[in-house]
DNA sequence: ACATCGGGAGAACGATCGTTCTCCCGACCG
DNA sequence: CGGTCGGGAGAACGATCGTTCTCCCGATGT
């Protein structure tokens, strides 16, 4: 049935942008239902409680972000050193969307990390993705796995004083720090 | 009367303890009365709502924080160079203590920053604070404006990383990233 | 045509939460 | 000693939320 597929969709699609917009405890399952023209009956029949939502919509992020990243590196990137800097170029225009309000699960975790092990377990495993991706470059490099951590402290940096100050100018000051590192560690 | 200011301090420390492990929205004021042992008149006669408290935990973290972090320069650094190097020794030690699960601006940003106009402001108030203390070093060195916002990014950053993997290494990786930055804008 | 079934709209339920109110005690003041 | 007042304990209230239930309609199969 594509109607279940479309309806599946149209909840996560609804769900995560209205958790991005205002936190997940701000968001009730009636917003999502008014906003997703989902019913709550068919809404609870795909996802069977909120946590469980609130997870499978962090876990697709999770997904997408993963092959939107490694598609922008293939896509605009030749070699290693452009791949680890592309990733700042795919931040700049993450950043300048007009709804930007920081990373989900960078939030997600903060809100909820403290009492949801699913959802610390699903940011963690995000995290590291997003390290393991640099490390990916700096291996290729023949650089010192330590060179991966500090990449990724300059792309999660960059995620949160973007998010607070409503600034994508993180991006581009990461991206110069990044390069500086990229070129020392040779 | 000192009543009522350690029963205000007892408040305020109780509900930073508890917001810090489990998030704002999951504490109720109901949890902060018995683990503060202030009755809940006296809670809402110092704070006259929940709103108000989470405003002041916060308004009073952002200056321990910031009188911390400059009493650890002056103490053991001599000079903006290592006073600036100084700040990822002083985030070792605050992601080596047990609870540490992040930090409570990045936290409560991404929680209530998209629905309260105030606690978004504290957060921006509070990463400009360590972005200018960062700039008095770089100034100081006469280094351009950027290698602040980059020490800042690398701060922010290793506060994440350390927060959702639990680990205090981000603080190293950080203090070594940071020394080749400052050491190459010279 | 009629029975059946899935699904929509939204009322209802039970729990929780922020906030206020009631009741009571103990201290202070004439 | 009697009255008053501040404050503690916790019940009560109203709102909200996650979840379930009721009622009804429309489609489908024979």
């Amino acid at each position: 049935m594509s109607d279940a597929e479309t309806a599946e969709l149209k909840v996560l699609d609804t769900a995560q942008r209205l958790f991005d917009a205002r936190g997940v405890q701000a968001v009730g399952m009636d917003a999502i239902r008014s906003a997703s023209g989902v019913s709550l009956k068919r809404l609870y029949q795909l996802f069977p409680s909120k946590d469980l939502l609130v997870e499978a919509v962090l876990r697709r992020r999770d997904e997408a972000v993963r092959s939107s990243l490694a598609a922008h590196g293939e896509r605009t990137a030749d070699g290693p050193y452009e791949r680890a800097l592309a990733v700042f170029d795919w931040l700049a225009a993450w950043f300048a969307e007009p709804e930007f309000r920081g990373c989900a699960f960078i939030n997600g975790f903060g809100e909820l990390g403290g009492v949801s092990p699913a959802v610390a377990a699903i940011s963690r495993d995000h995290k590291e993705a997003l390290r393991a991706y640099f490390a990916e470059q700096t291996d290729a490099l023949g650089a010192p796995l330590v060179l991966a951590d500090q990449l990724s402290l300059l792309a999660n940096g960059a995620m949160v004083v973007a998010g607070i100050t409503g600034s994508a100018e993180p991006a581009a000051q990461a991206k110069a720090a990044a390069r500086v590192l990229l070129d020392t560690t040779r």
